[in-house]
DNA sequence: ATTATCTATAGATCTATAGATAATGC
DNA sequence: ATTATCTATAGATCTATAGATAATGC
C-alpha cells in the first residue's frame, strides 16, 4: 500500500515515507522542511534524497538542478497572493477593509502552511540572479500592501505605509522562534486578528 | 601606511583592504557583510579570507573554526540590547516609557551598523546545539518586550504584547530589502520614530 | 623566541552526469 | 518503449591541519 505499489520504473529501495501524491511533492515536502530548518546551502542533494527515501541520483529525474526546486517552492508561495493582491487593489470599497482582507489571506497562509515556507524568503541565498524573477514578484506584492496603506492614510509619502506588510510576516519570525508552534489554532487565529486589528491602528 | 606596516609575523601578499585594528576585526568585517549576503554556509572560508586579503589557511590563526566567527559577531549584537532591557525591565517610570527607550536603542543599532547584522538572526544554521545560547540571549530579549508590553497592556496574555519586539526587528527585513539603503540617514530616523509611534498604538 | 603569515595537502564532502536495471504499458 | 529508479563516478569544491617562512622583539 504505502509500499512502492503500481506505477512504471524500477520500484525504490524503502516505501514512501512523505506526504505526497507525486515524487516530485515528495521531494518538494522534503526540501521545504529542510531548506526552512537547515538553510539552502545547508541542505544537501543527499539530506533531500535521505528524507524521501531515494538515492540522491534519482532526484535529478525530476528536477534539473537543485535550485530548481526552491525556485519551485517559492513560486507556489508567493502567485496566489500577488493574484488575490492585484484583484483587491483595483476592487471597490474601503481601502482599509481592502487592506485587511489581504493581509487576513496572507497572515493565515503564512500560519498554516504545513512548512513555515515565508522563512525561504529570508534565505539569502535568494540574492543572486538566479532568483530575481522571485524577488520582483514579492517587492510587487509589498508595493501593493504600501499602496493600500497609502490611500488609508491619505499620503503615499507616508512612512507609515511600509508597516502593514511587515506586521503581516512578523508572522513567518514568530513561526521560526516557535512561537506558534507552542500556541494551539485557536490562539493562532487570535494572532492573526490582533495583526489586523493593529493594521488599523498603525494607520490612524 | 595600508602596506602591511609594522608588527611581527610574515607580511601578507597584499594590502590591507577591510576595516579593522586587528586581522581578527578584518576578518569579522568581512565574515558580516559575507555572511549577511550570502548566509553562512554560502559562504565559504576562502571567500572570508579572500575578502581580507589573505589565504584561507590564515583564518585559522585568528578562528578555531568557521563557527565561531559566526558566534563571535552574534555575541557583539546581542549582549548589549539585553543588557540595557535588564537596565529598562528594573528601572522606575511608566512601562511605556521604557519600552520605547528600548525599541529606540535596539531600532537604531539594526538600522545603523555597518552591516545588517540583525540578518543573522535569520540564518536557519543558528537553529543548530552550537548556538543554542545565542538563541537563548535572543529569547531572553524578546521576553523582556514581552513583559514590559504586558505591562502596559495591564495583562501578561494579551498577545499583543508579541507585537513590540517584532516591529522593532521588521528594522532587519526593510534593510534588507533594500528599502533603507535608499532612503537618506534622515528618512531612516523617520522609520524609527515611525516603529516607535506604532508600539504605542498597538498597545492602546 | 614569538608571531602572523605562507604553501601544500588530507579527507570529506557536494552537484550533476552516464549508463544499467526493473518495473509497467502497448 | 517508456518510465523511474538504481549504481558508480568525475570533477569541483570545502574545512582544517602540518609545517615552512619572514617579520619583530628581547
Amino acid at each position: 500500500m504505502s509500499q512502492i505499489a503500481a506505477g512504471p520504473g524500477r520500484p525504490r529501495l524503502v516505501e514512501q515515507r512523505r506526504r505526497g501524491a507525486t515524487a516530485r511533492d515528495e521531494i518538494r515536502d522534503a526540501a521545504a522542511e529542510l531548506f526552512t530548518t537547515r538553510g539552502y546551502s545547508g541542505t544537501s542533494t543527499r539530506m533531500i534524497a535521505e528524507a524521501v527515501g531515494i538515492r540522491q541520483a534519482s532526484l535529478y529525474h525530476h528536477f534539473k538542478t537543485k535550485d530548481d526546486i526552491l525556485e519551485s517552492l517559492l513560486q507556489d508561495t508567493v502567485l496566489v497572493p500577488l493574484e488575490q493582491a492585484n484583484a483587491l487593489l483595483d476592487a471597490d470599497g474601503p481601502a482599509l477593509d481592502r487592506l485587511q482582507q489581504l493581509a487576513r489571506f496572507d497572515a493565515g497562509q503564512l500560519a498554516r502552511s504545513r512548512w513555515n515556507l515565508g522563512a525561504l524568503y529570508l534565505l539569502p541565498e535568494l540574492r543572486t540572479e538566479r532568483f530575481a524573477e522571485f524577488r520582483s514578484a514579492r517587492s510587487d506584492l509589498a508595493r501593493i500592501y504600501a499602496q493600500l496603506a497609502g490611500k488609508v492614510l491619505g499620503d503615499q509619502t507616508d512612512p507609515r505605509r511600509h508597516l502593514p506588510f511587515r506586521l503581516v510576516e512578523s508572522v513567518i519570525s514568530m513561526r521560526s522562534d516557535e512561537m506558534v508552534g507552542v500556541l494551539g489554532s485557536e490562539s493562532l487565529d487570535d494572532l492573526v486578528g490582533v495583526l489586523i486589528d493593529s493594521i488599523a491602528l498603525v494607520l490612524t
